[in-house]
DNA sequence: TTAGTGATTTAGGTATATCTAAATAAATAT
DNA sequence: ATATTTATTTAGATATACCTAAATCACTAA
């Protein structure tokens, strides 16, 4: 049986997630952008997954993951995920001030720990930021969903997850009392520049650049 | 400040344990049976806690915790005792099950983690084997305990912690009927071998040796 | 009081995960 | 078509955490 250290799990996600976003190889540019190491590195760690058959990799070329790798990682994000909604429904984390931990929670190896946590939890679908939780085979059901700049003017819908999830856009979700869950209605969208002015949960209207909508998700 | 990998957390938790225990020096040679790992391995590991100044190390003659390497290792066991807890009473692990899990849960880094386990715990002062949890000063309060085999005929008691707490003799206890928080009294004590027969939950008698029974331990 | 035994340390090796600097391959631009 | 730039890899270094084998220290028993 293939083990992964903690390190090549993380770059197994990494890559994972980076061919996802491009539905293309990812080149070890990238993934030292992602993982905030050396290209070097990059390039010794892609060695050893390509030797554990996780990854295809052709030198200079960049990679592919494989049906294999595919698992791992999927893995991984489940574990992740699934710690995230525990830090933010059961310990009142922010949803701003999980990912730092739950990179360290989700490398914990213990198969029923997680079957056990995800019961706990009631089986969530999506973690707090409206990423779909994998489940134990690796099945992911998506929601259909858009950014709010292309939802109609009077169109309604849920804030299930953002595309930009860095601390500050996060922290500005929340000060303008935007959040995951929170039900959203277009009122207008300025022709001149593409921002829009939206009413939450029926009671605030907030007004957004269209930089800003483009990084919010809806589900309709 | 200083840091302390994971390796260097699990060696100063086992040394104060063994501190603990035997109230005096520590030698290579009960680090390494308690670690697993050659006395070889352990000398390297003295040397560098002792440069941490965590220990006072003087080769040859074993070691001595410092006050501040007592910080560290009731650090490390408060969050170690926490996640046996959050396991036992949130996740239904049983009690035999939860040592190696907390292991890897114990070395997550965030003071805020453990501040909010705490809390949605309710602030519990002793893990499911009966042992106290530091608070976040160190501080622990522990309650007055004899083993079962040291209390008088008619004597009664709550079992509070065990002292061997290996997965085959919790596995054991589960099996006969005690448990930690079961209320008992002592019904007989043969003179001949020192066994002993308690009553628990005042409905089930059990038989037990005087080697299982000093393993025991109960608050009057 | 010294020889032997057991405990401990040192020396040198493996594996992981990172780095910097140098070399080299691929892509681009003139 | 070649020179330049950029991306990537290799080589060699550091740090952690283990190991085995050999050397050395401390204790004890005759």
């Amino acid at each position: 049986m293939i083990k992964l250290t903690h390190a090549e799990e993380n770059y197994l996600k990494a890559i994972y997630q980076l061919s996802e976003a491009g539905k293309k190889g990812v080149s070890t540019n990238d993934i030292s952008a992602e993982m905030k190491t050396k290209p070097a590195s990059v390039s010794d760690m892609l060695r050893k997954l390509g030797e554990k058959e996780v990854i295809e990799y052709r030198k200079y070329y960049g990679v592919h993951i494989t049906e294999e790798g595919k698992k791992f990682a999927l893995r991984t994000i489940r574990k992740q995920r699934l710690w995230e909604v525990f830090l933010v429904e059961k310990l009142r984390f922010a949803w701003d001030e999980v990912a730092e931990v739950a990179d360290e929670l989700e490398h914990v190896q213990s198969t029923i720990l997680i079957q056990r946590l995800d019961e706990y939890l009631g089986f969530p679908k999506f973690d707090p930021h409206g990423d779909p939780i994998p489940d134990e085979y690796g099945d992911v059901r998506s929601r259909p969903r858009l950014p709010i700049n292309e939802i109609d003017i009077n169109g309604t819908g849920q804030i299930v997850a953002v595309k930009d999830s860095s601390a500050a856009f996060l922290r500005y979700l929340d000060k303008v009392g935007a959040y995951i869950g929170a039900r959203i209605k277009v009122l207008e969208k300025v022709e001149f520049d593409g921002s829009i002015e939206i009413l939450v949960d029926n009671k605030k209207t907030i007004f957004m650049s269209k930089d800003v909508a483009a990084n919010i998700l809806v589900m309709v």
